[in-house]
DNA sequence: GATGAATGAGTATTCATTCAT
DNA sequence: GATGAATGAATACTCATTCAT
């Protein structure tokens, strides 16, 4: 998590100063322009307009734009990180925790998709060091629902078998709501949440009676025989081993 | 669709030539270094390098960078398509179809990651007249989805309120797979294939038995007591109208 | 010599305060940075660092980046020439005086290197006003010299046609000792002193035995006619007249 | 010596092209504002509106500011150390080879001056790996002399106790001939090279009949009482040992 | 006496693009 | 089909300097 930077002592010194405002519109401007443009295509210029400033002067609240962007990401997702424990301290029972994550995860997506699209797309942008402190955050982040997946399994209240992928498809699934959802839409926040929820319990808990027939289902019809020579074994007898 | 393109035509006209496999290798390591440090990123410097031209030359095989990501963005999204189209042709069975479509996109999606990442994360990077291109496909192509569920919730088979967000959780979910994946992991491309469909199967024909229970959930659970008198309705009552 | 600088008055009104203590500071690390990174390449930033200030705040003690390289050279300059004047106050002879000289000069280049690399090196970078008082300063040192050899050529005890030329060759050799010397290497000031001191002297006292025959010398070894067709005449019959 | 650079890639490639041309002129413009505003005060703006250029198309030409300046420095050290052993090779005496090397280095350093200069002066603008190779070509240069030198008093022609220090002493006082000779002042390169040669010899044969008196000569004169017990021992008696 | 915020002009460098050859 | 020279505008970043507090 490294030493405090420029942004964050600018923002201790000088609480309430217009130094410490400016630098709050920096971040902020920071936020919507590399969300609008990508962290490439922001120009500091951009930047410095925005904020009503000389582009020269924002190093005055950041070493470099790397380090502009590492502060947003990182300070995201200690954010997203601390909230969600948060939420899930004192819940025990794997599904209420299940459900807690996932309503958790997606109104917090909801809520500030600039950051969390920021944090997922620009990684890429971060340098070597930045962005292994920031996987780092997000694998302990995914940490928390493979647990609850697991845990859940364990107790037989899900039908997990490979609680990793599991995790990925469903953080894929609910993150992907800030790649559509605008505030103001036909359906709630709640509703939302309604929905999607339904999606990732039904996902955990398994086959519903609809699907009973699904003994040998996919070979049956996945007809084309693209480079998939080896057949599919059934879903029980996977091993439940590590890491995909 | 507009006029066939700079590259087009150079794979047109010299079919087998040189020039044809310079452009085809460009092509290639345009895909290979926007994959690998985004379209912004790459600069057509690196691109000429990788193709052992000066960099100058490489406007005889485009009009413009930006026009190069369109060729890259375009075709792939067209060749996702058709394909698409391809694999569902000639079945009629909702159940199949939804394997079907996940099954061909996840593998779809498994063997060609650049092309994928890039017509996601680069679509920020179209000019507008591009972007509404490929954001039709794009557009065609959830819809090959969000018909399908909304077949099956006709016939009774799925158990789907919106179809339209159903589509983006389960378009998202599965597109995921391309962040992490990398051929030679523990689980091959068939096991993945069946864990991610399983995962879609029961989202899309509803509650298991495990969460028989669940005629409360979530409100007991979420920490916000938004209105916990408005009991979320039981999913079938949910309106059919519009669009999220 | 115009008025006196900010620095002098800074001096001058709070002698012993805080103030005069920082003026102080900034002056030496200023000479310590000019030494090591050159005039342009130190920047008022680093200086400040160096004496824990802002660097706005290096604006008390001097008017400008320019007036304080003018400060450190013309100070310099001024105190070479009255520390050599003081040390040939009383002595007539001009060997004893050339002797003199050479050996002030020589301790006072060993002792305060930084100052005299900066007056030699930065010259270049004061703006023309300020050279002009320090080139002028530094003709008055030349000319202690020059007069020390032309005394002596006309009491027949040197041999020197050029005076001149002799005094930049013989300052610029004892002036490169601070090119090379480091205190505490193998030998002593005062072996150097010898040293230097012997070679001023020989050069200006002309041939010695060993070189009774270089009646006409360089001619008969200098192979390569470079663009030398202009033979050269014979040393003793070389006009007298004026500057080179 | 490291590959060939950009500068002298183009060179080799395209000769008598425009682009050779081209480069000439960027070096030799390089030179001149070099010598004149020093390394870090000339700006890259000025040296391509020297040679009629946009800024940014110097760097066809080289990689680097930094490296503009290394090659113009290296460049200059080979060519003076090669043109140096090739007026030396084949003369054997030593007088006749100091009277060669004295005589080649003044011509070398008033034909180049503005080279010279910045080999001298700008050294302390190398970054760290380049400095080494030019100081390592400059050290090459100091050794001819220094042998020349240490050959000498072997024969018992020079009068030289220290070949180290007696070759910084010589170097710096030719040297310092371009630091006012200036084309067409009344001197001729010729006189000067006599002039200067007279004096490097004279130093290095050692005291001439006028100063035999100088048996106890400067601490009779030296104002700093350091330790006068410490008789200097004479000349010939110092340790002929190593580095000063 | 010192700060900290800000400026505005400057820096080296990179870029997509053009075009005569 | 390809080169190599060049452009012109942009980029991130640094600098000396100012000034209200």
């Amino acid at each position: 998590m490294a030493g405090r930077t420029k942004f964050q002592k600018a923002m201790a010194r000088t609480i309430g100063s217009n130094g410490a405002r400016t630098a709050e519109a920096i971040r902020q401007a920071g936020v919507k322009l590399i969300y609008k443009h990508g962290y490439e295509a922001m120009s500091l210029r951009q930047l410095a307009a925005e904020v009503g400033l000389q582009s020269g002067s924002l190093y005055k609240y950041f070493e470099n734009k790397q380090n502009l962007l590492f502060d947003i990401v990182r300070d995201h997702m200690e954010d997203l990180l601390g909230k969600a424990e948060a939420d899930l301290a004192g819940i025990t029972d794997p599904l209420a925790r299940l459900k807690t994550f996932s309503a958790f995860h997606l109104r917090y997506h909801m809520t500030r998709m600039a950051h969390v699209f920021i944090a997922n797309m620009e990684i890429r942008s971060l340098e070597d060091e930045h962005r292994a402190v920031v996987v780092a955050l997000r694998r302990r982040y995914e940490g928390l629902l493979e647990e609850i997946l697991r845990q859940g399994a364990e107790d037989g209240v899900f039908q997990v078998s490979e609680p990793k992928v599991a995790t990925y498809a469903i953080i894929s699934m609910l993150t992907g709501i800030c790649m559509w959802y605008r505030p103001g839409g036909r359906l709630s926040q709640d509703e939302l949440v309604e929905i999607y929820t339904g999606l990732v319990v039904d996902g955990a808990t398994g086959p519903g009676p609809a699907t009973a027939a699904r003994a040998k289902p996919l070979e049956a019809v996945a007809a084309q025989p693209r480079d998939s020579g080896t057949r599919a074994k059934p879903r029980a007898a996977r091993p439940k081993t590590a890491r995909a």
